[in-house]
DNA sequence: ATCATTTCTAAACGTATGTTTAGATAATAT
DNA sequence: ATATTATCTAAACATACGTTTAGAAATGAT
């Protein structure tokens, strides 16, 4: 019996996400997500609560999209240190913008909120790190001759890395980066 | 003939500073600089201009403190590898607050203004980022048996890995941060 | 003592913020 | 057809923001 909504949820979403992602979250006014999503003020509190839980839904959707496009491909790869190596690479395309790379939502997220502590985005961003460390061992500890701490260390190393990486690139030249990629890995 | 002033600008900055270090420029607010700078509205944008002009003050102040604290004793120090790890620690020491590590003001400010570009803020962070390469050439080039081009991506790199080092201490706990310094230096 | 000048206090400025509300509109169940 | 329910529009809400202003208080020159 009721109306029916005449936006798509997750579109709507996706173009939250791409303005946090731009912008930030403090720095992204109510206004913005009115006009970047496209729908009103009472569709957005409806269907998200507030501020805040339109940020989570697009930490979530961010979250599905590296699965998607960084992950599984990296799942699917040969277990080997280029193929981790490419996923440096990915993820550093992934995060380009129009004309700088923005970082990692979900990092930059954690920068911003680390004053603020938000139980439900410190589980996001907790969930999505162990993910990708997990990933990380995966492949590491594919070469045999490795023990298991050192793998362990070289897992929590890339993953150190790569969070410097995707920060740095927003701030630095891509040769400065592209650089910095090679050196890291002369020592894995 | 004019009246004094009843506070010291030098102090009043320090505390500005603070507070953009703890919490951000955007998440900063008129109210708070009042507070913990300890004046009046009157008296802060008599003295500072505007709340940029407060920005760059504490930008200036925080790039003094880091040469005095150091970029002087590494300066003093022999020029070996491990002078270049002990400065890294030293910096994130300086970083350190009551319970997280802050982060580098000038990085994060870069960060959080990548998007809204200020010229002086610019000016400052590459003078910034020159000090600080310059500093790590030097004690990199004393090692006569690198080449130049060898010297000159060293420098890249560990000037990348510092901005990681220190934005991904914000958010990872020191264990992950002491193994990545020590994984760093490996390269080296 | 008076004047000019600067700083102080304290209140207010206009605008932007995140959020809510009142009523019109549309979809289905009966 | 009508009642019910959820959505839409559009305006408004209270508060917080960065900033300015009017006038009192203090300093030093004349």
């Amino acid at each position: 019996m009721p109306r029916k909504k005449e936006y798509d949820k997750a579109l709507v979403t996706e173009k939250a996400m791409e303005q946090f992602w731009s912008k930030g979250y403090s720095d992204t006014s109510a206004r913005m997500l009115e006009k970047s999503m496209g729908i009103n003020p009472f569709s957005i509190y409806s269907s998200f609560g507030n501020k805040r839980g339109v940020l989570l839904e697009s930490l979530k959707y961010y979250q599905s999209q590296v699965r998607e496009q960084l992950l599984l491909p990296l799942s699917k790869a040969p277990k080997s240190i280029d193929s981790l190596q490419d996923f440096f690479v990915n993820f550093l395309n992934f995060t380009k913008g129009k004309d700088c790379y923005k970082g990692c939502l979900l990092i930059n997220t954690a920068h911003e909120t680390a004053t603020t502590p938000d139980a439900r985005v410190n589980a996001i961003i907790e969930n999505f790190s162990t993910e990708i460390k997990t990933a990380f061992y995966e492949i590491l500890k594919s070469d045999q001759s490795k023990t298991n701490e050192l793998v362990e260390r070289q897992t929590s190393y890339l993953f150190v890395a790569l969070q410097g990486i995707l920060s740095a690139a927003k701030i630095n030249n891509e040769q400065q980066i592209d650089n910095y990629i090679n050196m890291t890995f002369l020592n894995i």
